[in-house]
DNA sequence: TCGGGATGTGTTATGACATAACATAACGAA
DNA sequence: TTCGTTATGTTATGTCATAACACATCCCGA
């Protein structure tokens, strides 16, 4: 890590690191996968990865793609304002697009709304073939 | 279960028994939930469940909730059709609401589209509280 | 300066979810 | 009947996530 890279005010070293580890990666990490990562870095455990993970997480730096249990680092400058952001994850070469469209936020807002359904958050994740690879 | 009551054309005894269990529930069940109601019937391991919810999915009678773990019956008549199909998730009471928007549909495929991703699926999953815990 | 709460960390053990691998049985078409 | 396909049963293992407890650090107010 070099110490001229900041990427949050209070990011503790555990966080850091945790937040490298993904922000350095082209593809989703599962928690493991990012232990491993930082063994050398003297972690030992999952809970240091996972708590780790909740914080960025509600820093709004890390999400968390719920159809594969895996995270990635946010690819907005600064993530904590969009809320309904939306993932195209492919399937054969394992990387993620984040979007974060209003026409599709919208749409959903609105039937929250009709609905009566008081909205806390949401989760967007298509599957497919990114262009790269529906070529190939 | 009753000989008369008949979901699928297709449906061995094990699929039958899952899909009944889930669609007697009225929240989404674990897998190993379901293997636990179905202990009296003879079920042991997991796998048994496994492979039944795989062609439940198949056949569009069940639904995986990404964000939960959990395997609920398809709400619709005839499911197969709609591809793109939404679940509001209440925080309080854990109901689920099953939607398949048109409105929301539509722009997923159209960024897809602009983007050049060949969409294979797609998840929505919205958490909140419904329309009966909102007020209580 | 001395607490004392809030937050972060380390460690062990356990719980929850899902699949690999192999064997057997049932079914239907050639 | 014979053979491929599908379903099933069973054991073991792999993967993901958290409970519970102890200790350290930081900040702020008494
Ligand atoms: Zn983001
Ligand atoms: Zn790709
Ligand atoms: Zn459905
Ligand atoms: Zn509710």
């Amino acid at each position: 890590m070099t110490a001229a890279h900041v990427h949050h005010p209070d990011l503790t070293r555990n966080q850091s690191l945790v937040y490298d580890v993904l922000n350095g990666s082209d593809a989703p990490l599962s928690a493991y996968s990012i232990l491993d990562a930082l063994r050398g870095e003297g972690f030992r455990a999952p809970l240091q990865v996972y708590r780790a993970l909740e914080k960025l997480r509600a820093y709004g730096l890390v999400h968390r793609l719920e159809s594969l249990n895996a995270f990635v680092a946010c690819s907005h400058p600064d993530c904590a304002g969009h809320e309904t952001a939306g993932f195209a994850i492919c399937e054969k070469c394992g990387k993620v697009s984040e979007f974060a469209e209003e026409r599709i936020a919208a749409p959903i807002r609105d039937w929250a709304k009709r609905e009566g359904f008081v909205l806390a958050g949401s989760m967007i994740e298509l599957r497919g073939l990114c262009r790269d690879c529906r070529e190939g």
